[in-house]
DNA sequence: CAATATACGGAACGTACGCCCCGTTTGCTA
DNA sequence: TAGCAAACGGGGCGTACGTTCCGTATATTG
């Protein structure tokens, strides 16, 4: 991201929301999902780095549309994301009562590694958290910090997952993990291997003697 | 970095050699060092999209100096890379004959992935290759790979590490690990942490049967 | 110390991008 | 269908950055 050095003084355009103010115009809408669909796509391949200009091409509309809808680019970065994490948080609320919680954390945690590795986004967001973003607040990361608290601490009681690492230790790693995967353009089967690799580390019952 | 449509038609220019042709004058080679050891620092820490006006800043010269003795920002950025790759291979030679070597890959590949998550500018340069640069063909390249894959067959021969890997997963796993350790801002226990899962994994010696 | 090749600094150029403005178009309402 | 608020598009502004140019300064040589 470009990280502006003028604040963006928002002017009176219309925001995320939606709620309150009177529905949005049939085009708008339109306009607005197309908007968002385009920076899915560009935002998962390429990252944040995509132009803006770019996006609102890809979406059939001008750069002034994008901007009547998300007051700046990194809003709407952020939308794409947290659209993301909802998803995911979603799935991992499936899962918490899951019988089986050692199955449960690991398909979780084989599930964001390999959305991380589909979407630059995701890792960009997760890992430059603070820096370039200041998203860790927003109450949907939140969300995933705890449903994966819970997987995590229902696992390591269950004797699956060694029990001296934290939320923040998986969350760094699959981070680790999805950048790896897609920078190297890992094919499946070095996917595979590295989230083995990456699996066995974390269940290992033992505490770390060396390194 | 900034991938430059034109692609920098080498005038002239004094290039990175400096065998052959006469020596640089004196103020030349000191203002030479100078840039490179603004640019070590300033990649080191903030990555490759550190201005090249900010490096000339820091090192006390102007933009036209810096130009003279590096054809582009990316030669210097590779300058400064393999440098530190050079340094690498150095180390990892010397442990390439001790005495035991799942101590010796497991120290390297904890040194590898610290320096990493020290500097940014190697990661960038690791998991990037191929996308903005193209270091892969680089000599000094290739030596880190093949000293890396020696030291890894004698762990894997000697039974210290997991026999189903090759020496890209072990780069790509450390370039994760990196990644996360110096974008988590990690702390030295928890960079401890993530190392000792990272290394349990590679050594398990049962091959992965879930995930 | 004079002469000259070498190197210096920083102003200037071209480009890309985030963001805003405004004349024009379009969906909604009566 | 007429009138209007809402929305559109894309040209334009300011900035940042990579790169080049050139008038000036300095190390080197005899």
């Amino acid at each position: 991201m470009a990280r502006p050095d003028t604040p963006a003084a928002g002017a009176g355009i219309t925001v995320v929301d939606g709620s309150q103010t009177r529905p949005l115009r049939a085009d708008a809408r339109r306009n607005r999902d197309r908007v968002l669909e385009a920076a899915r796509t560009a935002f998962g391949a390429e990252g944040s780095d995509v132009s803006l200009d770019e996006i609102a091409r890809r979406a059939g509309v001008g750069a002034g549309t994008v901007y009547r809808h998300f007051a700046t680019k990194e809003a709407l970065f952020e939308a794409v994301v947290f659209d993301r994490i909802g998803e995911l948080v979603e799935e991992a609320r499936a899962l918490s009562d899951d019988p089986d919680p050692g199955r449960a954390f690991s398909s979780f945690v084989e599930r964001l590694a390999r959305e991380g590795a589909l979407k630059r986004d995701l890792v960009e967001a997760l890992a430059y958290d603070g820096v370039h973003l200041q998203l860790g607040e927003a109450p949907i990361v939140r969300a995933l910090t705890d449903v994966l608290a819970e997987l995590l601490r229902r696992a390591q009681r269950a004797g699956a997952v060694r029990s001296d690492i934290s939320v923040d230790d998986v969350v760094a790693l699959l981070t680790g993990a999805a950048y790896s995967i897609c920078h190297s353009r890992a094919d499946d089967e070095q996917t595979r291997r590295l989230l083995a690799i990456m699996y066995d580390g974390l269940r290992a019952d033992r505490t770390a003697e060396d390194v």
